[in-house]
DNA sequence: GCCGGGTTATGGTCCTACCATTCATCCGAA
DNA sequence: TTCGGATGAATGGTAGGACCATAACCCGGC
C-alpha cells in the first residue's frame, strides 16, 4: 500500500503492524466508501449522470486499493444509486433512482416467505383501494388523459392480438402515482412487479391476456366523478376478477420455476389451489 | 485461468482469445454465481443456517476466480442472503431472512426523493387501517395476550422513566404480523421503521417518548370487541396524534443529518414545516 | 476442570497483470 | 468534403497470488 496520507480513507495503522491503540476499524473498507458516497449524493453534492472518478484513480486519491473501490461501486450499483458503464469514457455513473431496489427485495422475500397468490391479491387490494381514495382528490384533466391513452393502447393492443398485460399494468402504477404518495406508489408498484412474476409463470402464452382494458374505462369515469362509493365496488371487482383468471390459467396450466414452488409447500389451501379465505376487505 | 471444465461457469472460450461464435457471455461472472445460489436458496436446496463452500474452495470448484465469488457473497450478503463471518469455521452463511433489506432500500429511495413527513404518516395511517381491519377478523386470546404483553412492557417503561419509542413501534408491528398478510406487514415494518429514522432525527433526546402507551390498551379493547367502526378512530387518532407531537419536536430542534435536510430543500411546507395537505383518509 | 496460548482455516485487502469493451480520433477512400 | 473503417486509449472485468486480521478450535499446563 502506497501513502497517501491526504485524503487517506484508511487511518494510518489500521492495517499491517496495527500499532497500539489501533482505531478499531470494524467496518470494511468498501463500506465507508459506500457511505461516503451516498452521504454525498443524499446531500445533493452528486447529481444523476455525474461520474465518479474510475476506479484506479478513485483507489489512489482514498489511498485504497482497487478492490475495495470496485466492492463499493459493486455495492451501489446493486442498490440501484450508481449504474456502471464499461469501455472508454465508462465508471460508475450516479443512476436515476426507480423502484426497481425496492421491488427486488421484496420479490426476494416474498419468494422466500413462500407468499400466496391471496396474500398478493389481498394486499393489491387494499393498496390500490387506499390509492384510488388518495387520487380521486387529486385528479385533474392531464391525469384523465394519460390514464385514457394508457387504457386506449392496451385496448388496441388487444384488438391487434397483442398482449396488453404490460399496459394493463402499467394503467394501475399510473394510479398509484396519482395518489400522490411515493411510499403508496412504489409499494403498489412493487406489488404489481410480482404480480407479472406470477403471470409470466402462471401464463407464459403471450396471447392470454388477464386484464380486461375496457374496464379501465369504467373505472376512469367514477375516477372522473369523484365519487368513491362508486368507483370502489367497479375497482375491487376489476382486481379480483383478474386475479381469478390468473388463478384458473394456474390450474390449467403446470407451474414452472420458484415462484410456483413458493406455494405449493405450505398446504393445499394456497397457490395453486383455491383461495385460503374470504376476499379481503368486503 | 486454470482449467476445471468439469462444473465450470465459464464455458471454454469466453474469455482469452474468444474463438468464433463465442456464446455472448453478457451477464458478469459473479451474477451468474449470484442466480445460481439464489435459485438454490428458493428452491429449498439450500436452508438458513448451512454455511456454502468458502471462497477458494468455491472458486476452484467452478472454475472462476476468487474475486467472482467473493462479489456473488458480497452480493447476496447485500441483499440479506447470506450472512459472512469471518475466521476458522467462518464463510458465508444463509441467513435468516428478514424485512431489513426492504427497509434500507425503501429508507434510500425515500430519502433521495425527499420524502415529507406527511407522506409518511399519510402511508401509515392507511397501512395500519388495511392491517387492523385484517387483524380483527384473526385475533385471538393469544394474539391479545401478546399485544398486552407489549403495550404494558411499554407502560412500565415510561413509568420508570425509560423511553418506550421501540415497545410503541413493536406494538404497531405486532398488528402488523397479526393482520396474516405478510406482504402488508412486511410493508408496515418498513414504513415504521423509516418513522423511527426520523424520530431519532428529530429527537435524539431519549427522555422523549412520542408514543402514548396508554392508549395501545383502548386498541386492545377495541380489538377483542371485534368493531373495526370503533377500532379505528382510535387507531386513527392516536396515530395522527403521535406525527403531531413528533412535528411539533422537529419544531423545536434542528433537524440534523440527510434526512432532515431531505425535506427541507422541496418547499416550506414540507417536512419540518406544516402538515402538506389535510391529514389523510378522514 | 478450567484457562490460555498456539494452530489453522477463512475472509479482508492489496497488487499486478491481462482481457474485453467502448468511445474518440485519425486517416484514407469515394 | 464526407463517410466509414482502423487504431488507440481509457476503463471495467477477471484472474491469481500474497499477506494480514480474525475467530473457532485444540491442546497442554495449571
Amino acid at each position: 500500500m502506497s501513502t497517501n496520507a491526504a485524503t487517506s480513507i484508511a487511518a494510518p495503522g489500521t492495517r499491517r503492524t496495527s500499532s497500539a491503540f489501533a482505531p478499531l476499524k470494524v467496518r470494511r473498507t468498501f463500506e465507508i466508501i459506500v457511505e461516503l458516497i451516498k452521504s454525498r449524493v443524499f446531500s445533493g453534492e452528486y447529481h444523476p449522470g455525474d461520474r465518479l472518478p474510475a476506479e484506479r484513480e478513485f483507489a489512489r486519491m482514498l489511498g485504497v486499493g482497487r478492490p475495495a473501490i470496485r466492492e463499493a461501486y459493486r455495492a451501489l450499483e446493486l442498490i440501484g444509486i450508481v449504474e456502471i458503464r464499461k469501455g472508454n469514457k465508462g465508471g460508475a455513473f450516479i443512476a436515476r433512482r426507480d423502484h426497481r431496489t425496492v421491488t427486488e427485495a421484496l420479490s426476494d422475500l416474498i419468494r422466500l416467505r413462500q407468499i400466496s397468490m391471496t396474500d398478493l391479491t389481498e394486499a393489491r387490494v387494499v393498496l390500490e383501494k387506499d390509492v384510488a381514495e388518495l387520487a380521486l382528490r387529486r385528479v385533474g384533466p392531464e391525469e384523465v388523459a394519460r390514464l385514457t391513452a394508457c387504457a386506449e393502447a392496451a385496448i388496441r393492443q388487444s384488438r391487434a392480438g397483442i398482449t396488453s398485460t404490460e399496459e394493463n399494468l402499467r394503467f394501475h402504477v399510473l394510479l398509484g402515482e396519482m395518489s400522490g404518495n411515493p411510499i403508496l406508489a412504489m409499494m403498489l408498484t412493487s406489488t404489481l412487479d410480482l404480480l407479472r412474476l406470477f403471470i409470466r409463470a402462471a401464463a407464459p402464452k403471450p396471447e392470454v391476456s388477464l386484464d380486461n382494458a375496457e374496464e379501465h374505462r369504467l373505472i376512469i369515469d367514477a375516477l372522473q366523478a369523484g365519487d368513491f362509493g362508486r368507483l370502489w365496488p367497479i375497482l375491487r371487482d376489476h382486481i379480483l376478477r383478474s386475479n381469478g383468471a390468473l388463478m384458473e390459467l394456474a390450474r390449467q396450466s403446470p407451474l414452472p420455476g420458484s415462484i410456483a414452488r413458493a406455494g405449493e409447500r405450505d398446504d393445499s389451501n394456497r397457490w395453486p389451489g383455491a383461495v385460503r379465505s374470504a376476499p379481503p376487505n368486503l
